[in-house]
DNA sequence: TAATAATGTTAGATTAGTCTAAATATAAAG
DNA sequence: CTTTATATTTAGACTAATCTAACATTATTA
């Protein structure tokens, strides 16, 4: 299960780079130039990358052509997003790190080599499925357990959703969820939607109704 | 406070060893070879090292002649420790590792970058004085608070002292340990010394007397 | 104190990751 | 279906960290 060759700090972060670059599309590939405007590098750089992990069979890729990671390598991406979420969660929940700060430092962090370390982290925060941000955090075994997620936008008029995440995770808008007691798992019936300004009358734990606008509810990701 | 330059993992470890290693002799220097054996390198490689550390001024040193840190130097050392310290104490309380399981991870965390996390952790932690093996965490201004520790085979008989580390620290010694009910903060008292075979009769919670052989005495590091 | 041993440095090569400039292949537009 | 624009690769160079083999200096000891 675990990655048979030791990678270096380099060949992680253009496996999640290609990982979630790919993630994007229906073909699940992307190009040269896209890895190099996420990694920040230059494409001849890129190339020489993309040769050494063709060599180590952690992508396909053939000369001109888009790249797909391999099973194998799919798997590394996995755990890597793994070790930066379950480290995202450390930082928010026991460091107290704000949504938006957490970021940076899990991006260090998920270069940590030790199985040991991962499992006893994930099992003091207490086996979290989401990340601060609501991202799913893969399993152990690299299984990425999505789940169906849409913004509180598209909720329909009567129907119950759970919140599970933010788009926007700027200060202001953190701070504007905190104000109105929102967070990640609080349960938010939509009431009326207003065809107008796209804005939502909702309840929040049965009882307490409020209005919200329409930007509100497009960084408010949800799950039914 | 903070070290001007970004120091990359490889120089910060050099950094780390110079400092142990100069620790442990009066003239508070040490030499190419040391540093080699060390951070199992070859000689030449240090000796390139220690030109650019030099550049830095970050030691000093003249070929062929013994190599010691500079003021900033040390206090760049000092800061590793404290990180290197401060990560031992949350795997070995949080994440419940063992005594000797900590220093291999540590040896990695210590290198993440994050004034702010650092700080955080240490709040988390509550402070703590020491690590799990007694040794001491220096401050955020890089002072290195230290206490005359001795061997419990040197405390006279009828005084009282506190254990505040291990010099051993085999899985062996620990079980034994954690067996007769022994750690960081057991309150210990010196009833008897047997000159014979240096054993010594002990009280712990000034109940329970045992008796405790001179091998287990040499690995006790204790406070007065 | 001169010979020998131990320690340290230079020289030159290697690998990983990066770059710029030039060449080549693919895609887009007329 | 050519031409032009864009994307990608090759070539050649650079830095950091490492090595071995050869050379130089310092320390030891006979």
């Amino acid at each position: 299960m675990k990655p048979v060759v030791q990678l270096s700090f380099t060949e992680e972060n253009y496996l999640k780079a290609i990982f979630s670059l790919s993630e994007r599309n229906e073909s699940f590939d992307t190009s040269t130039s896209e890895i190099a405007d996420r990694i920040k590098t230059k494409p001849p750089t890129v190339t020489d990358m993309l040769r050494k992990l063709t060599e180590k069979k952690l992508i396909s890729y053939e000369k001109y052509k888009r790249i797909q990671l391999t099973k194998a390598g799919k798997q590394v991406a996995i755990l890597i997003v793994r070790k930066h979420r379950l480290w995202e969660v450390f930082l928010h929940d026991k460091l107290e790190f704000a949504w938006d700060e957490v970021h940076e430092v899990a991006e260090q962090l998920e270069h940590i080599q030790s199985e040991q370390l991962i499992q006893r982290l994930e099992k003091y925060l207490g086996f979290p499925q989401y990340d601060p941000h609501g991202d799913p955090i893969p399993s152990a075994s690299g299984e990425l357990n999505e789940i169906k997620r849409t913004i509180l936008s598209e909720v329909q008029e009567g129907k119950a959703c759970q919140v599970v995440g933010v788009k926007d995770s700027s200060t202001l808008f953190l701070q504007y969820l905190q104000q109105i007691n929102v967070g990640i798992g609080t349960k938010i019936k939509v009431i009326e939607k207003i065809p107008f300004d796209g804005s939502l009358k909702i309840t929040l734990k049965r009882d307490h109704q409020l209005s919200v606008s329409k930007k509100f509810c497009d960084n408010v990701l949800v799950t039914c």
